[in-house]
This record gives C-alpha cells, sequence and structure tokens, in this order.
DNA sequence: CGCTGCATTGAAGGCGGTCAAACTGCGTGG
DNA sequence: CCACGCAGTTTGACCGCCTTCAATGCAGCG
C-alpha cells in the first residue's frame, strides 16, 4: 500500500528494508473517496496524517466571494496533510480531484518514529520541505511568468512527480482535472486557462484529450515554462 | 544571541531552559552583511544554516528575462535556510535587505540533534512547516486577490510576526525595503505597487514613511486583506 | 430525448504592465 | 553653501493580458 510512498523517498535517499516494514506497520487503516469529496476538512484538528496511495488530490482555500484558489497538487505517495503533525489544526481543506485511495498514519504513531527513529524522521521531514520548494515554484511562476509559461511549469512538474511513482509511460499521463480546477491551480480564469492551452496544442507541445495528457515536445515545454527540475530534489544522497 | 528564535519558537509550545542552552551552544559562529549582500547564494550547498538573529532577508529567484520573485520574507528569529539542511543544494538566493546579523547552525549539529532531540527537532520541522503555510498564504493572495488586498496581507502578517519576536511597539515597525522590492514580493509593477499603496494611506489605513510603517486601523486593514492569523500558528501547545 | 457537466468561442471592459518623465531627499564634493 | 548625482518615489499616458458575461457546442447518461 505504501509503495508510491517508497518510490517517492526512495528518490532522494537510501530507505532501508527495516525503514519500510516500519514506515508499513505505522500506516495501517485505508480509504476510498470518490472525486469532490473532502479528505480533509479545513479548520479541524486531525489525529493522522493522509497518505495519498492513488489518485489526485488537491489542498484550496475559499474566498469571501466565494473565488478558490489551489495551492498544492497531491499525486500517488504524497502525503496530503504531513504538516498537520506539527501545525494541528489544518488551516485549509483537501480535495479529492479524482477517486482516491488513502491510508492514514496516526500522529501517535508518528511521534514514536520521530522519537526512535531520526533517518526516517529527517526523510518525513524532507517531504514536507520539498513541498514548500513546489510552493515557492508556484510563487515564482504566478508572480513574474506568463499564463502559457506558468502551465507549461505546472505540466512539467507533474511530468517529473508522476514519472517518480510510475505513473507516466510513453511520454502519457492520467490527468483527470477539469480546466476548470487548473484554473484555481494557477489563479487564472476559465476562459483564460482555455485560451493558453490551446496555444499549446496548436504548437504541438502537447496533447490532452479524454484526461489524458501526451507531451510531444518535452523540450519545447521546458522552455517554454523555464522548467528546471532541481527544485525537486531527485538525488539519492544521505539526508 | 539566539533569543528571537526563542521568542519564535516558544510562541508555539514550550521550550525548556535545556533545549534553549543545547541550541545556543549549537548555533555559536555569527557574521554581519550589510543590505544587498547575499546571505546564501543560490546553487550552493551550504553546510549550516543561517539564523537571522536582527534584520530583513528575501529568499528569491530571478527568472531569464531579469524579473524577479521574492518567495519570502525573513524576519529575526528565522531560521533563512533550515529547508537546506534537508535539501542539500538551495535553489534560491537569499539576499539582505537591510543589514543583517546573522548565526550559523552547522548541519552536522543539527544532524545531532536529530539523533538526540526529538522534541526540538519537532519544533524545527514545525518552523520549516510554518514557512510553507506562509507560502500557502501568498499563494491564495498572488491567485484570488486584489492587487490592494494582497498587499494589505503581507503588512497584516508582518505585523503579526514582528510583534512575535517583540519588533513592534505602538503599532509601528521599521521596514527597510524599497517599494520596488515589495513589488517583487508581490509579483507586481513597482508603478502599480505605488498606486495601491496610495489607495491603502488614502483610506487612512496605515502610515509609511522614514522606513517606518505606523498601522492606524488594524481591523479595517484585516477587513481588507481577508486576513486570519491562524496558518501562523501562534498556539502553545505540545507538538 | 433532454439534461447536465464540461469545453469552446466571442465581445467588451478593467486591472495591472510598460514607458517615460518629474520630483524628492540626501550624501558628496567643489 | 551650492551643485551634482543617485536612489527611491510619484505621476501621467497608453497598451495589453486577463476577467467577466454570455452564448454555443459537445459528449455522456438516465
Amino acid at each position: 500500500m505504501i509503495e508510491p510512498l517508497i518510490l517517492n523517498l526512495s528518490a532522494r535517499d537510501i530507505i532501508t528494508p527495516r525503514e519500510d516494514a516500519l514506515l508499513s506497520s505505522s500506516i495501517k487503516r485505508e480509504r476510498w473517496f470518490v472525486a469532490g469529496e473532502d479528505l480533509v476538512v479545513q479548520g479541524t484538528r486531525p489525529s493522522y496524517s493522509t497518505l495519498l496511495v492513488d489518485g489526485f488530490a488537491a489542498r484550496y482555500k475559499v474566498l469571501e466571494n466565494g473565488h478558490r484558489q489551489i495551492t498544492a497538487i497531491h499525486i500517488a505517495g504524497d502525503f496530503v496533510d504531513l504538516h498537520a503533525f506539527q501545525l494541528k489544526t489544518m488551516d485549509h481543506g483537501i480535495l479529492a480531484l479524482s477517486p482516491c485511495h488513502v491510508a492514514f498514519a496516526d500522529h501517535s504513531n508518528l511521534k514514536i518514529l520521530t522519537e526512535t527513529e531520526p533517518h526516517l524522521t529527517r526523510m518525513l521531514w524532507l517531504s514536507t520541505v520539498i513541498d514548500g520548494a513546489i510552493h515557492r515554484e508556484w510563487i515564482v511562476a504566478m508572480g513574474r511568468k506568463s499564463a502559457k509559461s506558468q502551465l507549461a511549469h505546472i505540466f512539467c512538474e507533474l511530468f517529473i512527480r508522476l514519472q517518480v511513482v510510475q505513473r507516466v509511460s510513453d511520454q502519457c499521463f492520467i490527468f483527470p482535472l477539469s480546466q476548470a480546477v487548473l484554473a484555481d491551480v494557477l489563479g487564472l480564469s476559465l476562459v483564460h486557462l482555455n485560451k493558453t492551452l490551446q496555444k499549446l496544442r496548436q504548437e504541438d507541445v502537447l496533447t490532452w484529450s479524454n484526461r489524458v495528457i501526451t507531451i510531444i515536445d518535452w523540450k519545447k515545454l521546458q522552455d517554454v515554462a523555464e522548467f528546471d527540475q532541481a527544485y525537486l530534489n531527485l538525488t539519492r544522497e544521505p539526508r
């Protein structure tokens, strides 16, 4: 059940079979959500953290005027709310963007890991820190890149992250978001997102139909996005 | 030297005198930077993390077209690059926005703390996680708030954060950034930032002159910003 | 067959960007 | 003491990216 998590961590350091087993025994209960359901409700104080085993989920906030901003997209192998282990209260909600298979790690178990497993602790810490690096990259894209470049950036990032957890084959991956949701990721209007998307398609950079994205010209996509994957920390080294 | 750090951590949980001393002995070397200097250079692999003892600093990235985006503002008591302890390579630079007094914590010392001090480890982890929460709040503001609201939000956030480390008195705090820098924080142009700022001033929400900001109408500022300080996690509880 | 959710297109308008110039305060040097 | 330069702030004019509103197209499904 925790294979994608192990893939995620193993891309950054060596995880021993013992550590694998320890994690596995800390993450037992599982559950399925349907698309549109809240995995975690804003304002609650969950006593566990949620590992996304399969599917897509999003962290989001809704403003008074009803506008929504998505602050993170999560895929298989991501702890969607590991930070809540430290933060206690959820300052945002987490939404299933597709059918989601999740598993829960009780905070009490995680706390025990921090008392007894320094390396695993650092690896879990690392994964929250990578979340932060992704946030920063989004800030740069939102603040100083054109809509087209920003859109290309998201596709680049997801392409790489999905590769890590083996969700890409033949330059294709399943992408179950509607354009309305993607607009809320980028902070754009649905109309403008649609028009921007068509530019990328017309330039034969990618195709997107039937919830499947195919990257046609990876090099050009990266160029448009000014994408450098360094921030994803995909180097295996002692941490 | 680490008093502001202790103020920061103590606002979120009890730090024992023993832990205080341990931290203090892990953070020995100090240094001063002048405004405009890089505290940390993008692409390097520092073997230590940098605690900002006094002053203002910013994390930033520069794009190919020369535009700069600031992704975080740091004040006294912040570890500006604690995440580098996990990430190893700096994927962005950190700039002194004022004269900065900093102190260094060797990663080797931090690693020892993770092996022997689970509670302190969690507190340091917490501080990187709060950084992430701030990033998310910025994303929401950049994506879905008006320039005026976004600007008000930054002022709200800094006002609260500066209070925690006792840098506010009489609704006033020192704010050494130029408008050009603040524009790079918000992802706006300098011209538009200036005009937005004047709206806040004309509405008697705040004043800003001689590098000192005075909050005149805190309630209104929060309303404009749609600000809720929950994400800063200023509740003292066992973590 | 009509409903529903999603994608697409067009038109009009505004927020914010760019360019350019003037202004202010301040330290330096003549 | 004044001239000068410099950095930062302010203002005005024009432009364009992106938003909003509204309508149409399209596919899946009861």
